[in-house]
DNA sequence: AGCCAGATGTTGACACTGTTCGCATAGATG
DNA sequence: CATCTATGCGAACAGTGTCAACATCTGGCT
């Protein structure tokens, strides 16, 4: 999985793929440490480089920051496809929606990042397509759902999820037990999806 | 407004009200240059006070941010107060959804720093009153609404209009002209209280 | 009134960060 | 082999959070 050659000390003077190796030294920073911890001086260090190294690869922290968010998103998008695979059509949006707050649950602190609004999507090419293609999943499943009004439902169902994503992740929403977590996002997308249904003229 | 007394150059070994101003000017700082910008020598500068006296008034940069935090969720609970006044009990939750996104719509940068995962909410008192009580009322009109399933219920449109507000705020949403938005997210509030309505049994 | 204790603000310092510069080296290309 | 370019190094700058020691003010006691 990683792509860090030489953890430590290394013989040769170039590294290899020493652009892949700081994303990952840097997701790895982010899991344990949070985004404050994630500065282009530790990375360097992880790897085993210079402070200065980073900076053929990438012009600044945030721009570091923008490539880890691209490859969450490419997880992301995957994630998405997986739980939709198997499933008939009309559990698709459903199944989708848990999907997507599971995996905000399962890896927080990249899921922040991918919505921090530090990030410049406009700015980064490769992260507004990688964040795109996330959501065109999510889109085109509502779409089919209702058709007639696709815009205002896509938006709905995705406001929804993203708001329990957050709301669970800021641990706004915890007097609950964990094992019950799973129950009440299923039970409320599964809602909001009949409720869909139901409106549906 | 401003508790802010001698702007640049002040007579007085002592401020009056250092912390009150501290926080307005963190406050300004955060609307000017988002969260970044707000530094403690920022603020103090600002102030016209030495770089280390904030330390009298905050333990940390994440106490003063903490303190800012907990002045925008009064103004927050105000907002959504005054949204339901005057209002008969029925449309409570729509016009409070509302005003929920118009309130984040209109305080981008202290909005985004009310729901920064890097605050604390449990280490600080305040702040957990301040954000609890803007809740409370969402939480009160949802059980208005569908007595019989009221966590459930205010969990999903506290979700919905957080993850509204979240989506607008990141500019995920914007192929529509600005004075379009208003009329979506009082659409879909509303045609998702008529969902609650319809599926009550 | 006069004095003292505590609160409040100042100065100076340390470690850390992002960022840029010029230099060194390795690998590819002729 | 010689050279060109990409890549890594080292030193330096300004800016930051934070702390400790010192200075000054203010309220309450006698």
């Amino acid at each position: 999985m990683s792509t860090s050659i030489r953890p430590a000390l290394r013989e040769t003077y170039h590294h290899g793929d020493l652009r892949a190796a700081l994303v990952d030294a840097a997701l790895e920073a982010l899991v344990t440490g949070g985004e404050a911890k994630v500065s282009l001086r530790e990375v360097a260090r992880r790897v085993g480089v210079s402070p200065a190294a980073p900076y053929r690869h990438f012009k600044s922290r945030a721009d570091l920051l923008a490539a880890v968010a691209t490859a969450g998103f490419v997880r992301f998008r995957n994630a998405l496809e997986d739980a939709k695979a198997f499933l008939p059509e009309s559990e698709h949006l459903a199944a989708m929606g848990s999907a997507y707050v599971a995996f905000a649950r399962h890896n927080r602190a990249l899921f922040q990042l991918m919505f921090s609004p530090a990030l410049d999507k406009d700015g980064d090419a490769a992260l507004k397509a990688a964040c795109d293609a996330s959501f065109a999943q999510l889109v085109e499943a509502a779409f089919r759902e209702r058709g007639d009004d696709p815009y205002d439902t896509a938006v709905a169902t995705w406001a929804l999820v993203h708001g329990l994503a957050q709301l669970l992740n800021d641990r706004q929403i915890l007097n609950l037990d964990p094992g019950r977590i799973d129950a009440l996002v299923a039970g409320i997308t599964r809602r909001f999806v009949e409720g869909l249904r139901a409106a549906r003229r």
